[in-house]
DNA sequence: CCTTGTGAATATGTTCACAGCA
DNA sequence: TGCTGTGAACATATTCACAAGG
């Protein structure tokens, strides 16, 4: 396997690959060119051979790659060929909506604890989790060696929780907060703010007044 | 205002300026250079300078940019100056979450419909909005001429949903289903799937035998 | 024929470095 | 001095186009 220096634009896309994969897998399909990949997704057949190529051959030349060969090989070089405990921190609207989302078990990941600073939430069952102090989660986290962490407390909190975190054992933290988090640069971060979709789209969405 | 072709990717950095500098005015600075928030942003200051540039000369030098003035601007630029109304479409865990999340109003934003095609959450109340039955939403969209919708349903009837919402009149989605929509190149999709940014920091995750 | 994998060519994006000005 | 705005230089990313294989 080569797989040295990866961009990380091509990351980026690798779990687009396997998650529509993974579709034309549930469809009973089992064979699949880059160009019929490529359609699905708006891309040329010509990014997503390279991005691969970057990663080993996976293809048949006349054939294109085999469905679930290739989802194997995502799933490895992704890293989720395992399962990856996660905590939640903020128990409030859109932490109760995490832990209530079937989606990720079945990608590799699983939330095992949410945690908040409300006295009112504290104690709360969540389907088969019951909401802890946040003031427990450092030792929990260092107990079970837990990585990864998302962030869905408010702005004002987020970067001394997001610090916590780290301190505790943390190295990959998914940020609901709107805000960007300063952190060393071995913990990995990534940001999900639906004001910032819908501002590049109202950039491109005419005035009221001008239609 | 020069304004000629702006890439698509300066347009994703600017709700980012945007946000940091209200941010930034919230804490009373009424001034920044492109240094300062290069820092905050973990960008660089050429870039920043760069990106602004296309829209015009909004600094002084010596002195860098007025915060209220490029708040002003950036609004302006990404068309936040008004306030958009927008639909969602399902009232599961998510589409509750949304309806509740306060930062929407603040950004330019505002929900003015809930929809879910389950006998069960019809009528549901969720803050000041009912959730109403998706049948009626088409003729809803056309009569307010909304042009922004929420797709907060699963994967299984995103598409259909959204080509209903299409031909309603909405010409920009923020799609929470993991799934690539096939639409008219005219509308505007983004995409939110936090399966996707865990799958990419997995990546740079050791796993845990290797540890 | 149909594919993949890939070097070469092109296109795009970022950073440098500095003139010009407060 | 300290800053912006920007052409030039550089770096990165994408697409083209084709050899090679089934």
């Amino acid at each position: 396997m080569p797989e040295q220096r990866v961009p990380d634009v091509v990351i980026s896309r690798l779990p687009l690959y396997l998650r529509t994969l993974k579709q034309l897998r549930a469809q009973g399909q089992s064979l699949i060119s880059s160009h019929q990949l490529a359609e699905i997704l708006n891309l040329t057949s010509a990014q997503i051979r390279k991005d691969l190529s970057m990663f080993g051959e996976f293809g048949k030349q006349g054939t294109g790659y085999s469905v679930p060969y290739l989802i194997e090989q995502l799933e490895r070089i992704l890293h989720v060929d395992q399962v990856w405990d996660m905590i939640v921190v903020g128990a409030g609207a859109l932490g109760q909506a995490l832990v209530n989302y079937p989606g990720f078990e079945a990608n590799g990941f699983r939330i095992v604890a949410i945690y908040d600073n409300d006295p009112a939430k504290i104690g709360l069952h969540l389907g088969r989790l019951v909401v802890k102090d946040v003031a427990t989660m450092p030792d929990d986290v260092r107990a079970h060696r837990w990585r990864i962490g998302i962030l869905a407390v408010p702005e004002a909190t987020a970067q001394s929780v997001a610090e916590t975190m780290v301190d505790a054992g943390i190295r990959a933290i998914l940020c609901y907060a709107p805000t960007i988090l300063a952190l060393p640069p071995e913990v990995r971060v990534q940001y999900i703010d639906p004001i910032v979709h819908l501002q590049h789209m109202s950039y491109y969405l005419e005035r009221e007044d001008e239609s």
